[in-house]
DNA sequence: AGCTTTCATAAGTCTAGACTTATCTAAGTG
DNA sequence: CACTTAGATAAGTCTAGACTTATGAAAGCT
């Protein structure tokens, strides 16, 4: 076989906006520390604020992006808002990462046995 | 209960540097575009630049960044290097998300079922 | 009604990092 | 050998975004 195409221009596959969103989010150890806060238990701002060396528009604007990835959601009690961990948002990007593991699982086990195409230029 | 104590300073809970290194890695569209590639089947730098709208340089530094996360080998071969996905650095990153996924749900039963701790502050 | 608390948002600063072009080395090819 | 190809690195630019302080809007408290 060996198709004759040309290299193929642009794979344009992408992750998806929701997924893009979740990667970026965890992937500030800042964020992360705010994450890992209100996952163990549902926190205001400024409880989170507390445990932090950074401002509370700081944790604010971390939660914004959080809350925008779907990782946690809000709820107003009173004049405070309890943030918790959202397990839906969780699962998107736990999903991915199992697909993407049996992708490259699946590759990883074809070329070594037998079958190996090897390197495409 | 409720115990008397401060609010807890500093939760100092990181994933390590391999996971946030991993994290940053694919938070990257363009990154992940050049391992999607990479990952799909093995392939020289400028095979990938070919098929991405960026420079040969900047894939380069893109796979650096993969291959010091651990998520991609290089294989010289002649002149040319063949990258290719490595599956024990995505395995790092996918029992990351496993266990954090495991302590969000079992916190969010426990939430739901009775007991309930509520937000601390 | 004021006064306080809680939080979001606005506006500005400053650094990380995603790109570029310009090399330099190493390895193949005539 | 000269010449090309492949890729890494250096150096510089420019934007995203992680912070800050300042302020405004709700909600509670006395």
């Amino acid at each position: 076989m060996t198709s004759p195409e040309p290299p193929t221009p642009f794979p344009g596959r992408d992750a998806g906006p929701k997924i893009d969103q979740q990667l970026h989010a965890l992937a500030d150890p800042t964020r992360r520390a705010v994450y890992d806060i209100v996952r163990t238990g549902p926190s205001s701002v400024s409880a989170v604020a507390a445990r932090l060396p950074v401002s509370q528009p700081a944790v604010s604007q971390h939660l914004r992006v959080l809350s925008d990835a779907r990782l946690v959601t809000a709820t107003p009690r009173g004049a405070r808002r309890i943030y918790r961990a959202d397990p839906a948002g969780l699962a998107d990007l736990r999903r991915w990462i199992d697909q993407l593991w049996d992708d490259v699982l699946d590759a990883y086990v074809q070329a070594a046995t037998g079958a190996e195409p090897e390197e495409e230029r």
